[in-house]
DNA sequence: ATAAATTGTTTATCGTATAAACATTATTAG
DNA sequence: CTAATAATGTTTATACGATAAACAATTTAT
């Protein structure tokens, strides 16, 4: 019984396709950020940046990019944008006169802790079919996932 | 201990969103599909309406994009770049003059088998450090996940 | 027969990844 | 110290993919 008759369709090149479910599970968290983030006009690359700077000011916009593993001329247009909405300032770095140092405004505090809130209770809403260990299980394997690339 | 260290850098907003690890390992997986088939000419998305008409030939572009959950609008410059690689043909539906019937030339046979192989190696190569077990129960709880958002 | 729904299509916008090139500034090598 | 090399922020371009609105042709429902 090799054909997965969901909808009478045969899905057997894709069932146990990896890519293709993590394709398909990772626009269902896409979802469920943009309900609770749409609105706020934060999008999930600009919540990792939120999310580093938060815990890390002061680092460099490469330093961020690297953290979050994008390029480094992808922030330049989300910096602009999260400074444009005041939560998020270049300063200029003075060590080094090429690089800004990166630091959340009082309001980009606020902002991203109510962000924070939010994303937490729109996925664990969602995710409630997982147990705690469960959940701590597939993260873990995940991040199998992503650092055996790193390694490679 | 909240602070993970990696690179020195504080991930704590991060590193249980499943949101975010589902990003990055599709990301990792994505590269392991490029490097499979990239110079097939052949993405993701490509490949997944490759998989449903070799399992379904006869389908039309709303039940292929149906099962795939994409916009039926994508479907047709994928169909047509499809078209002209020869691996795949619309034959316009007697039954609906609206619809095409979808098929796989010979070509595209076995160009879809070739491919079959070269993704499951090079996915079976990478990620040979999860068990077959934890495979199934990965692929299982994507499912889930996959499946919670329909049924919401 | 009329209204409503479906199919394929075009066009547009957005989020994100990736890569090349550039000026400015830092670092390293000779 | 000078010259080569590297790093930073930036712009521009390309690609993949999701999403949505609108339209003509056709089919289905009322």
């Amino acid at each position: 019984m090799n054909s997965d008759d969901k909808n009478g369709i045969d899905y057997s090149m894709l069932q146990s396709r990896l890519g293709y479910k993590l394709r398909r599970a990772q626009l269902v968290y896409f979802d469920v950020f943009s309900e609770a983030c749409a609105q706020e006009g934060i999008t999930p690359g600009l919540f990792g940046i939120l999310a580093i700077v938060y815990h890390n000011p002061g680092l460099t916009q490469s330093a961020v990019s690297n953290a979050l593993d994008v390029d480094r001329s992808a922030m330049v247009a989300a910096i602009d944008k999260l400074e444009g909405m005041e939560v998020v300032e270049r300063r200029k770095s003075k060590n080094d006169r090429r690089s800004y140092a990166l630091y959340l405004t009082e309001k980009g505090k606020a902002f991203t802790e109510r962000l924070d809130y939010k994303v937490n209770e729109g996925e664990s809403a969602f995710d409630s079919f997982l147990s705690k260990g469960e959940r701590e299980w597939l993260l873990d394997t995940l991040d199998r996932i992503i650092q055996a690339r790193k390694g490679g």
